[in-house]
This record gives C-alpha cells, sequence and structure tokens, in this order.
DNA sequence: AAATATTTTTAGTCTTATCTAAAATGTTAA
DNA sequence: TTAACATTTTAGATAAGACTAAAAATATTT
C-alpha cells in the first residue's frame, strides 16, 4: 500500500503535530528526518497526491484523516513490537528503537492483531507512550512536562518526549524509571535545574532532561 | 549490509543450487523470482563485485563461500520466524510464508538470537525445513523423493520441496502432514500416480504430488 | 557444419527516493 | 518599506532495481 519511506514521513509528521501544535514545516520534518528540505518537498507533493497530507507551497503540511489513520497504524506496530521486545525477548528499553522501526513497516494486519493479543493487549509501550488500537484509538493522558513542576508538587513519570537510547540510558544509570513518584523539592533560577526526590533517593536534574519528562499529577 | 533485493537473490541462489546441483542459470533465477532475465544479470554482476557469487558472463552462477554464509542468515531468519507466527502466534502452516518473507530482512543478529532461545531452540520449522544454526551449521536429513520409492516401502513424510500455500492447503485437506508414516501400496504406470497407505486413512496422490513430498525412509 | 532455437546480455528507459545548487518566496529588522 | 536573511521550492543528477527490445552467445537440430 505505501513504501516505507512514505510511513516514516507520515510518522514524522504525525509527531511533530503533537509537539507543534499543527505547525508542522519543510524544515523541521527535514531535521527529524535526517534529511534535506528538498526531499522533504519532493515527498510532500507525492503525499498530497495520495490524500495523506493536505500541502500548500510554502505554507507547511498537516496530515489528513487519510494521513492520521495510517500513522496510527505504523505507530500502533512501532509500539507493539516494542513491547514483545522488552516483555518476551528480554530487551531493554534503550535497546529496541532501531528493530522496532524496521518491524513497524511488516505489511499484515492480521500479524500485528494476532501479536496484540498474543502480547495481552498491553495499553503502554516501554516508554510509557500508548499503544493505538485497531481502530487507532489512541488513550491519551493529560500530563505535565516537569519544567512546569512548582517547588513542592508531586507526581509520576507518565512518558517520555524523548525516546533516544543516551536519554533512556542516563534515565537508568540515575535510576529514574516510568511510573516513579517524585517530587519537586526545589528549582534553581540559574539554570532551570531541578532537584528531585523520589521514593529512593535524592537527584538533581537539568532543564534538558526535565523538559524530555512527562509527569502525571 | 545488504539489500533486500541482494538478500532475495542469494536465498533463491542458494534453494536453486541444492536443488539442481549447482548448476545455476540466468533463466532459472528468473524464474524462481518472477522477474525478468535482464534483471537477474543486472543483479548477478553487482553480487559478484561484492564477492557473493562467482559469475562469468553465459556460465551460470555459484555462490562464494560469502554468499553462502548470507544465505543461511537469511534462512535462518525466516524458518525461526515461521515457527514463531505458527507456534506461538497460532497461524496456520500455509498463511506464514508472505509475513516470513518480510521479517527476513529485519536487520539485527541479537533480535534473531534472541528469538531462538525465546522459541527454545527449534530445529525445523513448520514445513520440516531444518534451522541453521548461529553458525550457519544446518542439519541435513537424508531423505527421498515419494517417486523414487518402490510398492511396498515405508517411510515418513519429512519436507515439502514446494511450500507454496495452495500446496499446504491440498495436504491439509487430503489430511497429510509432516511426521506421518506412509506406505506405497500400488504405482499407476499410466500417468505415474500413487496409491498411499497412512494410519488413518487410503489415498492416490498425482505424480506432480509425489515429487513434492520428501519421505524419510 | 549450417540453420534454427534458446538463452543471456546489452542498451536504453522508468520509478522511487535521494542529493546539490540555484531560484523563488516569506520574514524580519533597520 | 525595503534590504538582508531564512526558508522553501525547482531543476537537474544520481543510484538501485526493475523493464523492453535488440544484439550476442550458446545449444540444438537437421
Amino acid at each position: 500500500m505505501f513504501s516505507q519511506a512514505e510511513e516514516n514521513y507520515i510518522k514524522s509528521i504525525y509527531v511533530l503535530e503533537l509537539e507543534f501544535q499543527n505547525n508542522v514545516s519543510t524544515n523541521l520534518i527535514a531535521k527529524k528526518m535526517q534529511t534535506k528540505p528538498s526531499s522533504v518537498t519532493d515527498m510532500l507533493k507525492k503525499l498530497a497526491v495520495k490524500d495523506l497530507v493536505d500541502y500548500k507551497k510554502y505554507q507547511g503540511v498537516q496530515l489528513t484523516s487519510k494521513g492520521k489513520k495510517v500513522a496510527l497504524k505504523v505507530i500502533r506496530k512501532h509500539r507493539l513490537w516494542e513491547y514483545f521486545l522488552v516483555k518476551e525477548l528480554k530487551f531493554k528499553w534503550d535497546e529496541v528503537h532501531e528493530m522496532a522501526e524496521q518491524l513497524e513497516h511488516i505489511k499484515s494486519e492480521t500479524l500485528i492483531d494476532r501479536l496484540e493479543s498474543f502480547l495481552k493487549y498491553p495499553k503502554f509501550d516501554p516508554h510509557g507512550d500508548p499503544i493505538p488500537d485497531k481502530d487507532g484509538k489512541i488513550m491519551i493522558t493529560k500530563t505535565i512536562n516537569l519544567l512546569n513542576l512548582k517547588v513542592g508538587q508531586k507526581g509520576v513519570i507518565d512518558n517520555l518526549k524523548d525516546s533516544s537510547d543516551t536519554f533512556l540510558k542516563y534515565l537508568t544509570k540515575k535510576n529514574l524509571a516510568l511510573r516513579d513518584k517524585i517530587k519537586v523539592v526545589d528549582i534553581e533560577p540559574f539554570d532551570n535545574s531541578i532537584h528531585l526526590e523520589t521514593k529512593t533517593h535524592h537527584l538533581v536534574v537539568s532543564k534538558k532532561v526535565a523538559e524530555n519528562l512527562n509527569i502525571k499529577i
């Protein structure tokens, strides 16, 4: 139906729309996908013809509802495979991204539905992100960024903005995990670093780390 | 490392070398891969440059030892994924080929080794074919084609030459399965059809069916 | 051994997805 | 409000992998 390249563009646009409230530009996509703006333009034209995006020259893009459906299918596959890799094959959460990037393109609705059933219908992937169901329905948990918490506020680490290997390794090293309860002990005005308290320890995280942690209050 | 197209050619050549005792021609590959001879020639040149095949114009090809290693890796992946699909995800043996064709190209040694361990190191795939180990070692069972059995001889259905959906469906319909004991009751000289006796029933199979059944005596 | 048939290769084209360099458009700040 | 700067698009190239049609090599008949 769609090529891997097309699916990758669609998925990236979906993720960027969430992060940038539908202001998705050619350059933004190029940066995210580590490609050149001219390549992005080419692809946007193709996707527009296939009615997967609304695209007007120089005006950025939005996914059509058809495009969103495709995005959710790819994301569903990605997250179910990640869950499989971590829960069944015992990979660490920072090892699975690359494999899932490939597995998400395997063409077979039945396969992914069987996999989902085999895994007992998990609701979240190993990085805390919700797994869309067969119909593309996705459970959105209201979270706020750790940067926006005030001193004294408590919450639970719900999901990560950045799921790169290096960030995941950082969290592991600092003994922070999904579902951990945290409390903001202090905020350093000079560099916005945040002093946190968890069940087991205290630590200070930088602004850059904080903005990648989404907290459920 | 290698493209999907390259891996597919390598795999096909490997299979053809087994079937035709290293007499693998351009046309044969084209037929097997449902492509044109000219495309095959193009690819053989590329594979030769990469030292995966020995190729001299108009002389057919043989895999180099490097090529054989690649072939065995792809086959290993294919068969382990097939086993997973049938044993864990409960697909029927005639449903898994297309999915395995895609999964065999997922790039990750670790993934396939973990999968193998998860599956408890199966030795044969759902079609009776042996699964190469991590080092490419493959267990070859001595079998002979049902066509070569004499009246009165007994044996066990060990593996299939053709694992196409239609042949697998045929076997299911006729209530024939891997590991079934069979005995040749009669051979019809006119059309080489064979009258078989199994534990549970009698049946007649055509020459075409017989040549796709490999029997362990 | 020549004629014919078959197989294989070459030459040139197409599609997809990428790139660079240059041109066009949009944005910002003097 | 226009000059400078940034972003985006176009034009033209490239590479992989496929194709068709024609040419070349090999095999088979007569």
